[in-house]
DNA sequence: AGCAAAAATTGACATAGATCAATGGTGGAT
DNA sequence: ATCCACCATTGATCTATGTCAATTTTTGCT
């Protein structure tokens, strides 16, 4: 039997990442205790789909490393961003209800996603998996509200500086440098998920370089003026 | 023991309502069998406030009749509109993950809702009142998803028409006439939901009564060109 | 390393929608 | 029923951001 790096099942208790699965319930063995089957960590090159809109899905996906985009296609074939994920996130979940994807979900770089399949841990609640999971839930839907508010209702600048802020504290609660860190999408889709022009934004960025708030090498985002980076995101939003 | 329409505890078996709850797995019997005190209808008047931002909130209310708007304060005091819930809608979701509401939730017009307290039931998974309240989770993810997309990167006019829209379908989706029903939100709060000034929401509604699409007479509203109106609307949200 | 394609930046201009201001309606309280 | 405060509408400007176009930078491939 050989084993590719994007094929071998990984043992949940040698996993790194175990800190992904856990708020959600998934405790490693627990859930091989259920099903050896439940759970594969795969790798992902870079603009890989992990599922596409409509398709039927039973499973979530932890995100070991790397990043996802998910968006929805209109008629035209243009997207719509609908949402960015990051180590440390768990995606698939707005399919749980109907048992279909509802959005098209393609990985920003290399990836390393974990396949939990829901099947028996849905059927029975094995160590409190339902009580996490329905945490998870509503956790993503805090998040989402505050992510709402930094798109509504405020100028292009705020979305971008309460955008690259939120990044930032998803670095910081997830072990990384807040300060320092990688900015895995393009403009184009920072554009499109804030409704944006890509102009604007790459304008605002400009803009920030010159006031010394951030600085860039290549895709490598630092934020050196954390405070006033800060002032000019919403006022909602505010955790700090 | 006095009984009044703000108190009288109302039994489920009895709730004209029971397909608010229903979906999400807290069927009358089971939850009457778990604890007597787990709901309790209440009447709200306009205005009211049902909970907020803050507060420890270990329950969901369901709405029987009515709406609530949910929405976040600045330091300045100025609110920012997260969500409108109608009949049918389970409010108090994103307050499970941390046990405290994260918005202020105030009815539209007299409202009657069901508190449901969790405790119990998150406890023990009576029924699949687990699997369905993920699954109402999970619905709930979809459905903002979808709210998100006919907010960005769309037009005042799209924004507009997608709104009425959603609304129409809830409405049809509560067995209420899509066609014809009470706005029961101010402009200023659709204007503040959508990022748009209240003018600008207001010529577009005066825009849509010439062009024929819909009449309004005081808070109620007639979708007259049903068509128009998803032509005006956002392409990614279709479902029809 | 070098080249081609994709992405980002920058500038000039156009416009959708915000803001300001005045007027007209509606509904709740007395 | 009347009044007053709130809400919606309409018109006249102004401005932030979109659009178009040209250039530079980055990235990925051979």
């Amino acid at each position: 039997m050989t084993h590719t790096a994007a094929r071998s099942p990984i043992h949940c208790h040698q996993c790194s990442m175990q800190s992904v699965c856990v708020p959600a319930g998934l405790t490693p063995d627990k859930v091989e205790a259920i099903d050896l089957s439940s759970r594969k960590a795969q790798v992902f090159n870079s603009k890989a789909t992990v599922f596409e809109a409509g398709q039927k899905l039973s499973s979530v996906y932890a995100i070991k490393s790397g990043s996802v985009k998910c968006f929805t296609l209109n008629e035209s074939g243009q997207q719509q961003v609908t949402a960015f994920h990051l180590v440390g996130d768990i995606i698939g979940l707005e399919a749980i209800a109907t048992g279909a994807a509802s959005t098209y979900c393609e990985t920003l770089e290399t990836s390393m996603l974990c396949e939990i399949k829901l099947g028996s841990l849905f059927d029975q609640n094995i160590d409190g998996v339902h009580q996490n999971l329905i945490r998870l839930l509503s956790q993503r839907l805090s998040h989402n509200s505050r992510q709402y508010i930094n798109i509504v209702s405020t100028s292009a600048e705020q979305k971008v500086a309460s955008f690259l802020l939120l990044l930032s504290e998803h670095m910081q609660q997830h072990g990384r440098s807040p300060a320092e860190f990688k900015l895995p999408m393009k403009r184009t889709d920072i554009a499109n998920y804030m409704g944006l022009a890509i102009e604007t934004v790459s304008r605002i960025f400009t803009l920030f370089k010159k006031q010394g708030i951030i600085t860039s090498d290549q895709s490598m985002l630092t934020i050196l003026d954390r405070k006033k980076l800060h002032n000019r995101s919403v006022p909602f939003t505010t955790t700090e």
